[in-house]
DNA sequence: ACCTGAACACCGTTCAAGT
DNA sequence: ACCTGAACACCGTTCAAGT
């Protein structure tokens, strides 16, 4: 009847009555979402989070089965907070620019998710929303089948492989204050027998990272966008190619 | 003199004396990668690194100021792995190809690497080697000025976005046998309210897993570097538009 | 120059016991 | 139904001390 499963809190019925006499789900999850946010993902533990919820630091364990689990849960209330067009006014480009700016911006605003992207089942209401609203963008595109799918999955790894290191970056430097002539100087000399990333150097003319991080980041967004308009037309052009 | 800088085991000198009486750096590196292969990144600590090396739990402070700069040295020497053409022979498509193709093998085969993608300064020398080829590859293809970074960084983006899922999909069906056919049915009961999302499971005919994700990698791979290749030829129509 | 061991301040998780 | 505390088996890192 029933073999090993994908492991996720949504693939099982809150332990919870209906009465609840305890916590509710909600106080736990706000309470995770504050001490990841106030100390981001390192500074989670079930330990820190019973005191927060003046328990003892077991206690969450009655709610849920482990560590990850409490992590999707966190991590689904974080994709709450995107909102999205409705595509079949918005069109397909604006819809997915508007979910990759979002995301993006949502990332960077809760720099813990970063470590979590694609490491999670993603099987929250939030999340298949997202995904639901997303396919139905592509498909009205004039994507089909399964190319829905990999339209989907190629714009979501673009902003993902984006974000992750931009998180880093903005980690390393928001730590101490660094100087960025001296990086410069530092970078160089690591970098002294690789002539092409010297270049670099001189072409950073001094536009602040945030700035170029974000150009950077549209560059990338219409070439993904571009190249699946590409493909569609193709595919518009001769519907059995392949 | 000196701010505060990134921090990186290629930032500073190594600890070792000129006639080295102590553990080679490649020795203390072979010992951390098989670990790593073998148990993954949780199954590396320093206490089981000194163990396997013959030494006391905390000997590798010697040679390594802490555990990410430890990781920053097995990052750096997976890298290595990758081989690339010479993209004034091939050409930048095929260099692209080669590099997302390669780079998504190396990954797979050293699972552990899928969470430090991105989170570890990758200034080694064979990050370095490869960045500088991938950059000789864009210029030569046509880009300019930091366009190159550009088009460079949104290659890698898709790579990272797409291999990081991959693996941790690898990770939760090689822990146990899942059947698919129940995992189908647990995900058509969790989404229920989502019409074009169930779509999917009647588009998913049976493919082997492996194949969806190896054509899914190439659909995405051929789009962005279309998206690419578009803004190649509107530049070079009017190189000054940006 | 290189290595050790004890010690500090933590972890996630289990489980018997309580109310 | 819900919560507690002790206990287990770990962590990364510091540091005084050894050779």
């Amino acid at each position: 009847m029933s073999g090993p499963q994908i492991s996720s809190v949504w693939l099982r019925e809150p332990r919870q009555s209906a009465r609840a006499s305890g916590r509710s789900r909600e106080e736990i999850v706000r309470a995770t979402l504050e001490l990841l946010d106030a100390e981001g993902l390192d500074g989670l533990s079930m330990r820190k989070l019973g005191a927060k919820l003046s328990a003892g630091a077991t206690s969450v364990y009655w709610y849920v089965e482990n560590k990850d689990e409490l992590l999707e849960l966190a991590y689904d209330a974080i994709w709450g907070e995107i909102s999205l067009p409705v595509p079949e006014e918005a069109g397909w480009r604006e819809t997915s620019s508007t979910f990759a700016h979002s995301m993006r911006a949502v990332i960077l605003a809760h720099p813990w998710m970063a470590a979590l992207l694609g490491r999670l089942p993603a099987l929250g209401p939030n999340a298949l929303a997202m995904a639901d609203l997303m396919r139905r963008s592509f498909r009205q595109a004039g994507f089909q089948g399964l190319d829905i799918d990999y339209a989907n999955t190629t714009l979501t790894a673009y902003v993902f492989g984006m974000v992750i290191p931009e998180v880093a970056w903005q980690q390393t430097m928001g730590a101490e204050e660094i100087d960025p002539k001296e990086m410069r100087e530092t970078f160089a000399r690591v970098a002294k027998d690789f002539p092409d990333l010297l270049d670099r150097l001189t072409e950073v003319n001094d536009l602040p990272a945030r700035t170029v991080r974000e150009i950077s980041f549209d560059f990338g967004l219409v070439s993904v966008l571009d190249g699946l308009e590409a493909r569609l037309h193709r595919s518009r052009e001769s519907p059995f190619s392949l």
